[in-house]
DNA sequence: TTGATATATATCGGTTGCAGATATATACGA
DNA sequence: TCGTATATATCTGCAACCGATATATATCAA
């Protein structure tokens, strides 16, 4: 037996568009974003650290989001560099573009899809 | 410039659905269904030599899909074995089984994408 | 008749993308 | 103190796919 069928897997373009439509709500950091991913989806969406971190980092290098990092203190803390650190990610005026665009092509992609399920019918061939 | 944004890849889960809905409305064959997914989905979708025959041939595997040869005489023909040929791919009843799965998948992952697309709104969450 | 294009199936090779594992470091509850 | 959770990040290998290539025939136009 395999693993029964749930969903489709995340296309890299789905991706997006989910983590898009997260960080619209408000920003966020990694590890939230993939838990977040997870619980929304009732699991059947899983972003692990190898897929969400370079994703991230390709999401600011175009600028489609801002990035703050969050010193997370101990109770001692000098001016050292060791503590840990939250990396906030915040959506751009591009961002929410790009995230327009995404919602725009999910929408003709489920159209479309639609379209094969309806089959025949809805194409005005002969069965 | 890159290319613009139109629609999501296809993942192997949407390709199957995609190939199995054009089954169901009858037989068709390697080339065909390859024209098909194209002009159905107004070039949205291509689906390639080099991912539809191993997909095909996994189907025909799984049991998913039967199979039959045609003999595509030229004018001239002997008992020989170089004539071209055509693979018809018939839908199984396991692969009408497996199309609905497929459906029910997708329909799945379309609500859990727009819970996305929707947001807080849609969550009760504090906007 | 010759060449270009379409039909038809199939594989190969390089690239991309991801799952799983690993690495590092801290906080917290049992 | 030991395991689990939080938190970011990389590495290694595998699987899937795009583009190209291969083979062979049919068709149509010049």
């Amino acid at each position: 037996m395999s693993k029964p069928i749930t969903t489709p897997q995340l296309t890299p373009d789905h991706t997006e568009l989910v983590i898009l439509s997260l960080l619209r709500e408000g920003p966020s950091y990694g590890y939230a974003i993939s838990k977040l991913v997870a619980a929304r989806s009732e699991e059947a969406f899983k972003v692990g650290p190898s897929q969400l971190y370079p994703l991230l980092t390709k999401l600011e290098k175009q600028g489609l989001v801002e990035t703050d990092w969050e010193e997370i203190k101990a109770k001692s803390a000098g001016p050292d560099d060791n503590g840990r650190k939250r990396k906030w990610y915040k959506l751009s005026a591009k961002g929410q573009r790009r995230l327009q665009q995404r919602i725009e092509a999910h929408q003709r992609f489920t159209s479309i899809i639609n379209s094969f399920i309806a089959g025949s019918e809805a194409t005005g061939a002969v069965a």
